[in-house]
DNA sequence: CACGCATGTTAAACTAGTTTAACTTCATTT
DNA sequence: AAATGAAGTTAAACTAGTTTAACATGCGTG
């Protein structure tokens, strides 16, 4: 049987095990939307009233400071989930934008049956405990990352830990993600290249 | 009725409701420990087994880099959660040190205990969800101010968040937690003075 | 009370990363 | 084929933050 949400079953399988009821029961209460490149799964002021999980495309999550100016926070592909956390739990405006850097194609889960879903597959209660575990041990170590590395380093550590995106995304979105700007980013890979 | 772990337990249940059996099962699966100053409660390298309530005192939780240099990544008071999760979770050695700057007491949540007693009380699964959930949130904000804000608003931001953690700690460590040199932030500190 | 040591400050020389601006490349539209 | 515009590069001038070093302060302990 193959269906679209299949590689969302396949994830959570993973981690947790599920029944073909309560797999049923997580069907019913999901919903899966496609979105052109360009378009916004969520805009910054907007309460993020919804949880993504990526089937196809890529997107950026971003932050417009008071200047106006973009700063990358993550970039999500295929089996990732992107969201702004903040704005779900709490349900205030968030600061976040996402937006689709290509044709995206991503399995929603509501705010409003967010709270039923967990009470109908408590199963599922551990299974978001791990995903966010996993998360917050990801953020930490970005966290030291850039106290404790140079840009340079940074980047490095960037295209090994993600290459498939950084030959996905445009080279000034990665040097926002590292924090330097893309004429920084472009001398250290000049500088890389000539090493070589 | 007084115990050492009421501000434990008072914690939680502003979180979930625990009922007084679950409350017992809880007590019984946890175990309180005094550390002195200066005194290791994990150490790089280590597997982390516990996480820790911190019932009084304040802890520094850093990072040794390849050069020696240390990182401070957070520090924690009274009624604050420290462990290095990744280590915890994963049971792989830990990169991070949680080291007592005063006196301290904590609760121990032992890794061993620790799926058992959530399947006693099965409650706890969405209490860890949630102060995990929380902490995911305040990571994330801390890499996006890292990624904005100069040294200088990091600062005026620390103080503002953190006033009692500013006056319990060298400012030396604080400098590195906001990834700056004690120099820079003596500078910025006189800075701020003069413009009064 | 004097010694040692941990903490904090100041200032000069330095460097990693930014800003500004001009130019290249390439894909898309007209 | 020309024109437009988004993405990337290069280089010079600049600035935020580091390094090194010297000195100040306080305070705990022999």
């Amino acid at each position: 049987m193959s269906r679209k949400e299949q590689p969302l079953i396949d994830y959570i399988n993973r981690i947790v095990e599920l029944s073909e009821e309560e797999e049923q029961i997580l069907l019913s209460g999901i919903k899966t939307r496609r979105y052109l490149k360009g378009q916004y799964i969520l805009q910054q002021g907007d309460v993020c009233s919804i949880s993504a999980f990526m089937l196809k495309g890529c997107t950026k999550t971003f932050y417009l400071d008071d200047q106006g100016q973009e700063h990358v926070i993550m970039f999500s592909i295929e089996d990732w989930w992107t969201s702004d956390l903040a704005s779900f739990t709490t349900q205030t405006p968030s600061d976040f934008n996402v937006q689709c850097l290509e044709n995206t194609e991503v399995v929603l889960f509501p705010f409003e049956t967010h709270d039923q879903l967990l009470e109908e597959v408590p199963i599922l209660e551990r299974f978001f405990r791990k995903i966010i575990e996993r998360a917050l041990v990801a953020s930490q170590k970005r966290v030291v990352r850039n106290l404790s590395m140079s840009a340079r380093d940074r980047y490095l550590h960037f295209r090994k830990q993600y290459p498939l995106i950084e030959q996905r995304v445009p080279q000034y979105l990665i040097a926002s993600y590292l924090g330097i700007t893309k004429e920084f980013l472009s001398k250290i890979k000049s500088q890389l290249i000539q090493e070589q």
